[in-house]
Order: structure tokens, then C-alpha cells, then sequence
DNA sequence: CCTACGTCTACAT
DNA sequence: TAGACGTAGG
């Protein structure tokens, strides 16, 4: 993705910078980059549509990182990928295709038991879907997160935000992996942010007038820079064989003008050239310069820079390379988040109805690390978590559905505007405390916030009996760890989803004890199986894949049981 | 000197 | 998977 070998020919223009430079700005982020990453660490749930929390942990780990930045008081700005554009649609097919097969072979290598070297096709086999934005971006709506999904390209609409005033929506660098944003001409491009805050910048304006450095772009202005991208190979148009970046930057430093370069090559390459070269290399410029984005505040689709006459005038070929113009209410409800940018249709909302529940939760995510855990006060959002009143029995509670919703538009509203004034106080933050190494005048009251929350943490894993409302509707699934229900043998059924009234009361998590959970027939819904379960259960500790495996034990002990749990989630399913 | 190709690793447990 | 990095060959 993005421009061949771009990163490592600008080498000499990055300078290693920390996120706590833009505090009391607004950053773009790209989500696709930190949703990738995330999704490593659950690929084989994610593949399955395990139905294990597990499955979230993508949307932790971005949120670990959004607070990171608010940690920072740095704003986060949001951005997601939309719909295809048409001359990327041959490369995302190609993709696609590579995927399926590999998530074919995982669940082979799955059924004949080899879990191991099915994980890692897993891993190949990661897409991020518009379903996971839209779960992450109740995420982000719940703590009040800026964000937008773009109609197409999320460099494109990040761009353009990079490109506004701060005043109407405009950010000041962006975050992302991706070297097209240079390209899209993006003044501030973090790339490679770690968990702590560094990262690497390269400065569009530094590279312009850099005066005594390596590859010099002093002659160079955007256009031409983006048209050496364009030579060097993009996603939209291959590079000509034999011409990298090197040569792409020679050529622009001599000719200075694209369609002499053109002509150029076409004389000296003339033969491994394909005929239309010089039309699909007018399109992929098109395409970075005039790309189609939504504006905040017209809150209409719009394109990056106006289209000049010349092209209208050669409108022999449609303007469709740039992806379909789309209605205003539908980039609207696409860029709020309410419609599937690909499929232009709202999302199932059983998809997401009980989601915001575990992934935002801080004290969720305390479980998994020490975090800090300030108080939270919120009017959109559910959570609670005494800090004091930790009694044994974990509650959670939220506000209905109902009450949720109708909030919403305003919500959104809100969201979209810039941030006025202050309001940092008020901002929830969790915070994987390793982080604190770096800063902070006051190392005491980290310190002492730390024993207080591992005091309370204590107490709270000690104590494995949760006590789950009644009214609260209960997937089996959710729990990765044995169910083990108080009438022992018996069959306990629970009705999925429409089910009002209770079905139980206690639910014990224990580890010897574990139970298959299967659908039971003529039934609407789960019920408890020793057998099927002990006998998946045997295939897997039998299987040579498990058994041998040198290296940390512990770890892959860990790995092992972790895997048997997805697996189990899964067969329970079929 | 440059491209193109092979190999490694990220992620986070 | 995609980017980073090293290196064989033009």
C-alpha cells in the first residue's frame, strides 16, 4: 500500500517526534492503521465471528491508544475508510481473494486439529470490515470522540482536514502508516507511532525547502511530488519496470514538468510501457488532487480541490474513477457513521445493540492492565464502577436503548463541531500506566493512585462470581472461561435476545469445570453439553500440533487454552 | 547507483 | 498481510 519505497527514500526528512508535542491540537488519525493492528491480536476470533470478547480486543487496543493522545491532551480526530474507489477495486479484489483462501486453509488446518498453524492463517486472513468500524465507532461515539467516515479514500478526507483551518475542522498532523498521505499532500505525517507516543515525522513544507539534504525537493512543489509518486508506483497505476523512486525523483528534478516526462519515457521505454500509460497516469493524479471528500461544514461531498476546466472539458470519460457522486443525505449518514459506506444500508443493529457494553468499559480494560481509573461522569453512556463501593458483586448497568438513541443526533452533532473551551477536566481517560515512566511532575500520585487501584483490583478478581441483573440478556458466548450453572446436569436454556424476563441469576466462572455450550433443537436457545464439548476437547490435546511445541511453556500453555475456548465458542455455533 | 526480490516482523499473549 | 531491511544483479 501506498507509494513504493517512498518512506525510505525520505528517510533523510523524518525526525523522530513525540505526540505530546501537538498537545491542545487536533490529530487525525487513520483508522484503518490502528484497526490492522489491533485485529492482529484477534484474528482468529474475528475470522470465526467468534462470539467471544476476545473478538473486541481490536477495539481495546485502539482505544488504548486514543487515550494515549487524550492522555496527552491532544484531540483525536477519527477518520475511516468509506466505499471502494473503482480504480482500486482490482487490487482490493485480488486482496480478497488471498484472504478467503487463506481463511479456507486456516479452517482446514482447524478441523484436522493443527490450531497453531491455523492462528497464523488467521492472522493472513484479517479484514477489516465496515462492521468493526461501525462497532468501534459506537465506541467512540460513547466517549465522545471526534470522528468521520470518508465517502472513499480516508488519506483523501485526511487531507483535506489537514489542509483547513483549525477553526472549521482542521487538524494539525496525521497518524497513520501509510505513505499516500504525503502524496495526498499532507502537510504533518506521524507514521509508526508506538504504544508510548513516538513516532516518526516527516513535514511536507520541511521537505520543500530543506536546502542542503540528500534527495532535494527545493525545485519541487506538490504537484510535481505527487506526480513523482505517481512514477514510483501507487495503488492506482503501477510503475513503469525499472523506474522507482529514485529514478521518479531524478526525473522530476530534470524535466519539471509531467507531460515532458512522459514523453520522455515513452521514448526510452517506450516498449515495456503499456499503451494508455499516459491517460491512467493523468487518472491517479486526478485522483490525489481532486479526490471526493465530505465537508463538515457544508456537509456535502465535495471535491479536495475543484475540478478545473480542462478536465470538465475532456469529459469523454466519466468522472467516475473517482468514485460515484453520492446523495447529500447519504454521505451525510455515511460520514456520521449511520449507513455502510460499501453497501449504502443501514447496519444491523443487533450487530452492535449490546456492544458498547465491555470494549469501552475502564474497568474492563483495567482488568487486563493496570490502568488508572478516575471517576467517570458521563451523561451518554452507561458505566459505572465504584471506586469505593466495590462490592463483591460486579454490576454494570446501563441506560436503555431507548434513551440512548434519542441522544444520538445531538450527540453527533456535538461530535462533528470542534472543540470549544476546556472541557478536559471532565474527559474519562484509562491509561496503561507503563506509559507514566516518561513524564509527569507529580510521581508520587501516580504512585499512590497505582496501590489503590491494584488494592481494589485485587478484590475484584478474587471474587469470580458476577451477578448479572435480571432482565439482562446473556449469550453463553460471552463468557470465554467454563460455565458451570448452579443446578449442575440440568439443562438451562436461555432465550436469545427477545427474551425479557431473567433466565438466571448466578453465573459461576471456574476453570476445572467445562462445560460445551450447543443449541439445542426445536429450542430458542443454548443450552449446557458435557460430552460434545469434552470430546472437541480431546481432539485438540491430542492433536500433534499441541503436543510438542518447545519455548515458554506457560505461554503457549496459555496460547493453548485460549484457542480451545475460541474453538469451543465456535462449534457451539455449527 | 538503482530496482526488484527474498526474508523478517509487527501485534500482544 | 504490508512495511522494513538486506542484497543480488542490471
Amino acid at each position: 500500500m501506498g507509494i513504493k519505497d517512498l518512506l525510505r527514500f525520505m528517510k533523510p526528512y523524518v525526525e523522530p517526534i513525540h505526540i505530546k508535542n501537538y498537545a491542545g491540537k487536533r490529530v487525525g488519525i487513520d483508522a484503518y492503521s490502528w484497526l490492522h493492528k489491533g485485529a492482529y491480536s484477534c484474528s482468529m476470533e474475528l475470522c470465526l465471528d467468534s462470539n467471544s470478547e476476545r473478538k473486541l480486543r481490536y477495539i481495546e487496543y485502539f482505544m488504548h491508544r486514543v487515550n494515549l493522545l487524550r492522555y496527552y491532551n491532544v484531540t483525536p480526530v477519527v477518520v475511516f475508510d468509506g466505499g471502494n474507489v473503482p480504480c482500486k477495486a482490482a487490487t482490493e479484489k485480488e486482496r480478497n481473494k488471498k484472504r478467503n483462501t487463506n481463511r479456507e486453509l486456516a479452517m482446514a488446518k482447524l478441523k484436522e486439529g493443527n490450531v497453531n498453524a491455523a492462528s497464523e492463517l488467521f492472522q493472513r486472513a484479517v479484514n477489516i470490515t465496515p462492521v468493526m468500524a461501525h462497532k468501534l465507532i459506537q465506541t467512540l461515539k460513547s466517549e465522545n470522540i471526534e470522528f468521520v467516515v470518508a465517502p472513499y479514500e480516508a488519506d483523501a478526507q485526511l487531507a483535506y482536514l489537514s489542509n483547513l483551518e483549525t477553526e472549521k475542522g482542521g487538524i494539525a498532523a496525521v497518524i497513520t502508516e501509510d505513505s499516500d498521505l504525503l502524496t495526498y499532500g499532507c502537510p504533518a505525517v506521524i507514521f509508526k507511532m508506538d504504544r508510548e507516543g513516538n513516532g516518526e515525522r516527516i513535514e511536507l513544507e520541511k521537505v520543500f525547502s530543506a536546502e542542503s539534504c540528500k534527495p532535494s525537493f527545493q525545485s519541487f512543489n506538490m504537484k510535481l511530488f505527487t506526480g513523482m509518486c505517481v512514477l514510483a508506483g501507487c495503488d492506482f497505476l503501477p510503475s513503469v519496470p525499472g523506474i522507482g523512486v529514485a529514478r521518479a525523483h531524478a526525473l522530476v528534478s530534470k524535466y519539471r514538468n509531467i507531460d515532458r516526462i512522459l514523453s520522455v519515457l515513452k521514448l526510452e521505454k517506450g516498449d515495456q510501457m503499456p499503451e494508455d500509460y499516459a491517460k491512467s497516469f493523468k487518472d491517479a493524479l486526478a485522483v490525489f488532487e481532486h479526490a471526493r471528500i465530505y465537508d463538515i461544514n457544508t456537509k456535502e461531498l465535495k471535491h479536495m480541490k475543484p475540478l478545473p476546466e480542462s478536465f470538465l472539458e475532456s469529459l469523454d470519460e466519466d468522472l467516475n474513477f473517482l468514485g460515484p457522486e453520492i446523495p447529500s443525505t447519504i454521505v451525510k449518514a455515511i460520514a456520521e457513521g449511520n449507513l455502510n459506506p460499501s453497501t449504502k444500508e443501514a447496519f444491523d443493529k443487533s450487530e452492535c445493540s449490546r456492544l458498547p457494553l465491555h470494549p469501552i468499559d475502564p474497568h474492563t480494560i483495567g482488568q487486563l492492565k493496570k490502568s488508572e481509573v478516575p471517576t467517570i461522569k458521563q451523561d451518554n453512556c452507561f458505566s459505572i464502577f465504584g471506586s469505593q463501593n466495590t462490592n463483591k458483586n460486579c454490576t454494570v448497568t446501563r441506560l436503555s436503548d431507548k434513551d440512548k438513541y434519542s441522544n444520538e443526533v445531538t450527540a453527533l452533532q456535538k461530535l462533528i463541531m470542534p472543540l470549544e473551551t476546556n472541557e478536559t477536566m471532565t474527559k474519562p481517560f484509562t491509561f496503561d500506566e507503563t506509559h507514566l515512566k516518561v513524564p509527569n511532575n507529580n510521581p508520587f500520585r501516580i504512585r499512590k493512585h497505582e496501590e489503590e487501584i491494584s488494592l481494589v483490583q485485587k478484590e475484584e478478581t478474587m471474587e469470580e462470581i458476577s451477578i448479572v441483573s435480571s432482565g439482562e440478556y446473556i449469550d453463553l458466548n460471552d463468557y470465554m472461561s467454563p460455565i458451570n450453572f448452579q443446578e449442575e446436569g440440568s439443562i438451562n436454556l436461555l432465550k436469545k435476545r427477545k427474551f425479557e424476563n431473567v433466565c438466571l441469576d448466578k453465573v459461576e466462572v471456574t476453570d476445572e469445570q467445562v462445560s460445551g455450550v450447543t443449541e439445542v433443537e426445536n429450542c430458542d436457545g443454548l443450552c449446557l453439553n458435557m460430552e460434545s464439548q469434552e470430546s472437541v476437547k480431546s481432539k485438540i490435546r491430542n492433536s500433534s500440533d499441541l503436543k510438542g511445541s518447545g519455548g515458554s511453556e506457560k505461554k503457549s500453555k496459555k496460547k493453548k487454552e485460549s484457542n480451545i475456548r475460541t474453538i469451543l465458542s465456535f462449534f457451539s455455533k455449527v
